[in-house]
DNA sequence: GTAATAGTGTCTATGAGACAATATCCG
DNA sequence: CGGATATTGTCTCATAGACACTATTAC
């Protein structure tokens, strides 16, 4: 090791990006086709690989949100999700990969990008069940994706970020219910959110036509942290019996 | 994109591990002495390149702690911590580097390495204050890695990892102390962690000499995932005042 | 006994969750 | 008005935190 003339060997890089949004209330995760090999033919998170050797690792996920999703960086919440380089996940050699977890409101369907032969929204428990086979290690990105997403929502701001620009306190909880994949009750919800300073401020804009009762608007409000923290039920998958 | 001759650049990839132990009831940090350029003679945290291209990252972290921290894998918490990339953090090229966090319990000086001049534990209130300059970016890794390190403790059973095989509750309370750099009743904290199923069990040896009575003594049990969990105090740093 | 730390009991304030009741829209 | 959803009120239970108190050692 102390071999002054012993270079370090050199790996691929790539980014993957786990994009989140709601459809019909459901959460889904955005799937390109593969147009190349390896893997042609598969579904796949949109990525790739470094676009030059002094691409910054966030410019290159923005720059694949870009190409693979047509989405604007601006409004989109951007974060490290993790580092997957096991040997041999990728047939063309060491490829490392950088995954980024990306959160959208809703949106159109996509249209296929340039290395993809489709794009299309998928519901992430289709995929975290198997039903869908993804490409290279991808089902385990959207898992991770997803609890990271989950995890998030209970302390951070985050929810808003899958909300139009303004929302109501209902269309709030739904994403709470998707990501969380539970019901909770609207009342005590109301005021949570409400107690929550700088989470959601009102927005005095024009009111949605709905039945029933028209519903306040909100907007994001400056807090990023949330305290205190919105509790995700059922978090004790086994409170008793673990030990004698 | 479409080019099929385009070949997607190569980078150094690297792993920097952030571990973090308890002296004198203080966070401190393992960091070494550079003895080559570049930030020869500078303080750095421990890691290398990539041993050779087939090796898994987290076999790299694992060597590279038995190399330059002599530690045992086995005993040690090894847990993702983030990807630094930036370009130009690195004179050499463009290196990519994989942090990890280990924690370890009280442990003896740290030798020097094959790398490195020389290794010490540095109070990470010294390195995290500036006091102490670190080659590269290590003290935004150092930041990182203290502050996983704390939000880790409050939902997981990592505290004693920081303690030796047995320990008593007030040598548990200590580690939170420490970490979180708060003081906590410890009546309450007793209650807390007992009623924590399966966080820690009794192990009857004998007990430590101390002045005043002898306390229980326990290990760490089988839960890893804190329900409920540690609450840190003091999480909300301006809780009023954000909105008028 | 005193000093010192370990461990228990109990009170209070706060928040989560259940759920009744009321408000405001559409038709 | 009835139907539907929004918003408020109130009750109950669990828990965090404060802190008086008891227990067990060394001297």
């Amino acid at each position: 090791m102390d071999d002054d003339h012993w270079t370090p060997p050199t790996v691929l890089l790539a980014v993957d990006l786990v994009i989140l949004t709601l459809r019909d209330a459901r959460l889904h995760v955005l799937l390109v086709e593969r147009g190349v090999e390896p893997y042609k033919g598969a579904w796949a998170l949109p990525g790739g690989f470094l676009g030059h050797a002094a691409e910054d690792l966030t410019a290159a996920a923005h720059r694949e949100l870009r190409e693979e999703a047509a989405l604007d960086a601006e409004t989109l919440h951007l974060e490290h999700l993790g580092v997957y380089g096991t040997p041999g996940r990728d047939p063309r050699g060491r490829v490392v990969s950088v995954a980024y977890l990306a959160i959208a409101p809703g949106l159109p369907e996509p249209t296929a990008g340039t290395d993809a032969a489709g794009a299309r929204w998928q519901r992430t428990d289709q995929v975290l069940s198997g039903d869908l086979a993804l490409a290279f290690d991808h089902r385990k990105i959207v898992e991770d994706g997803v609890e990271r997403a989950r995890a998030t929502l209970e302390r951070s701001s985050l929810a808003t970020a899958f909300c139009a620009p303004t929302f109501t306190i209902t269309e709030l909880q739904r994403v709470y219910e998707a990501v969380w994949g539970i019901s909770l009750d609207p009342r005590n919800f109301y005021r949570k959110v409400q107690k929550s300073r700088g989470f959601i401020i009102a927005a005095d804009t024009d009111r949605k036509v709905t039945t029933g009762r028209p519903a306040r608007l909100f907007k994001a409000g400056p807090r990023t942290d949330l305290y205190p923290p919105m509790i995700r039920p059922s978090d004790p998958p086994e409170t008793k019996g673990t030990e004698g």
